[in-house]
DNA sequence: CGATTTTGACCTGCGC
DNA sequence: GCGCAGGTCAAAATCG
């Protein structure tokens, strides 16, 4: 054998088995640990290894003549090796982050088609009522109007200037997502970024992720303020958790400051109104009501997209409110036509468990933990077991918890256009709209994720439903309070 | 004393 | 235009 390849073989020794030379480098824990690592990598690492040193040792055994020019070439060759281990580490560090990269990037672009297509569709179907309807528009106004849903997915904050641009509709580079630079050019953060450099109506600065209720109106035409409308509708889906609970509160990880309570019209049990305190200025907002027929049942409704980190058990229920929005809003469906149909859509996977309510004021999904998961167990509904605390949702991490900003699908095609809806998951009215069996099977297969996410976050929150949350230890109780008190 | 909750007033949208 | 209901604000009260 070569000497280079003797020096490999005494040098994995080391490696490998540090001590069974009397000069071996210091091994230490991080090459266990690097050991640990690879074998977990690539199962049968540690069996090659130990291959490789009962080599060297018969190697040794049979040739000690230049050992200690070699026990120097080990040090010198073990310095290379860790050197390229670091380089290696730092390298897969670094596509790490490209992928992760290049996963924002995709969903960017992937919400961006969506966004297109819809504006296209849009476009079809203006045309169409313009016809019928309004002969002598201007054709300035249509054009301005249609292109607001899908410009506002990524101008979100910069309406004046797209007003300006709105004329230039084939000019690619105004909606295009900014993938060129620093990780994270994605229309969220683009929407983000531009959050934070608006200013309120009265010039004042906003807080960064707020995205006002009271959004300001533009005057320039119906159109305008029609997107403005659909856009607020984006902004405002929710997603609603019932689940029997004595507690006051669900733990669901994030903080939570109660800022309004009111009484609800048809429930003796005031509803309260909590925002999201982690970060200054997020957005994120829930309602705390008990169910009115069945007391126990706490109702939950989760509002707005997360500006901030989440802790994991944040993330769970994030996650989980991302995808339920995300199958409400965007559905994972491959049509705006013929998704949501008025009746009888529920997880094939569980009865009851979720309901899609696309009715004004907001469409809404329900996730219902109300029902005895005997009948069915929870780790039954998917084969795959929660892959919490990692990325439970599939989803890039930019869009955990933000349910809304991914958002494609403008709510025009969702939205019932008719009646009122309570926001009780458990008062849903007539107007509540159900999404076929087929059509959400065809939902969870284009959304894998939709249903791991939910398995998790239904163990998340069957095992916190039982204890109160000592960090919100807020009382919806005795005091009912509001103006609107009957 | 700062953070949080309470609670009456106010704002907005919607239906009539 | 008016009233109602939902939602939010903000000063006062309370808590730790």
């Amino acid at each position: 054998m070569e000497p280079l390849d003797r020096k490999r073989v005494v040098n994995e020794m080391d490696f490998f088995a540090g001590d069974l030379s009397s000069t071996h480098v210091n091994a230490g824990d991080d090459d266990d640990h690097h050991r640990v690592k690879m074998e977990t990598e690539y199962p049968g690492f540690l069996q090659d290894q130990a291959d490789d040193v009962n080599t060297g040792i018969n190697l040794l055994t049979t040739n000690t003549a230049s050992e200690k020019s070699l026990q120097k070439q080990r040090v010198i060759q073990l310095a290379d090796v860790r050197a390229e281990l670091e380089r290696t580490n730092a390298e897969n560090q670094w596509l790490k982050l490209t992928l992760n990269q290049v996963n924002n990037n995709y969903y960017a672009l992937k919400m961006h088609l969506v966004s297109l297509m819809q504006r296209q569709r849009n476009r079809v179907a203006e045309s169409s009522k313009a016809n019928n309807t309004e002969m002598n528009r201007s054709m300035e106004d249509k054009t301005h109007g249609e292109g607001m849903v899908a410009r506002q997915f990524v101008d979100l904050g910069e309406s004046e200037k797209a007003e300006k641009d709105e004329i230039s509709e084939s000019s690619s580079e105004e909606r295009l997502p900014d993938l060129s630079g620093s990780p994270g050019n994605t229309i969220v953060e683009s929407m983000e970024r531009r959050e934070k450099n608006s200013t309120t109506p009265e010039g004042l600065p906003q807080p960064p992720g707020w995205l006002p209720n009271k959004a300001p109106k533009l005057n320039t035409s119906k159109d305008n303020e029609q997107a403005q409308h659909t856009m607020a509708m984006i902004q405002k889906a929710r997603v609603s958790v019932r689940a029997r609970s004595e507690a006051s509160m669900i733990a669901d990880g994030c903080q939570w400051r109660k800022y309004g309570q009111k009484m609800a019209k048809g429930n003796p049990c005031p509803r309260a109104y909590y925002r999201c305190t982690m970060a200054t200025g997020c957005p994120v907002r829930k309602q705390l009501q008990r169910c009115a027929k069945d007391q126990t049942i706490l109702v939950t409704t989760y509002e707005g997209n997360h500006n901030h980190p989440l802790p994991p058990a944040a993330m769970a229920m994030a996650s989980t409110t991302a995808a339920a929005a995300s199958a409400l809003l965007s559905g994972s469906l491959p049509s705006a036509d013929g998704v949501i149909v008025p009746k009888g859509m529920m997880l094939p996977c569980s009865p009851s468990l979720v309901t899609l309510s696309a009715s004004a004021p907001f469409p809404t999904v329900t996730l219902d933990l109300t029902h005895n998961p005997k009948q069915r167990p929870l780790n039954q509904l998917h084969p795959i077991s929660p892959p919490w605390p990692h990325n439970i949702s599939g989803l890039p991490p930019h869009l955990l918890g933000h349910p809304i900003y991914n958002q494609s699908k403008p709510l025009g095609t969702l939205l019932s256009s008719q009646g009122n809806t309570e926001l009780i998951p458990g008062h849903l009215g007539q107007s509540q709209m159900h999404v076929h069996p087929v059509a959400m099977a065809a939902a969870i297969t284009a959304d894998p994720n939709f249903t791991t996410v939910l398995v998790a976050a239904i163990t998340s929150i069957i095992g916190d439903s039982h204890r109160d949350n000592s960090g919100n230890n807020n009382s919806t109780t005795s005091r009912n309070t509001g103006d609107n008190n009957t």
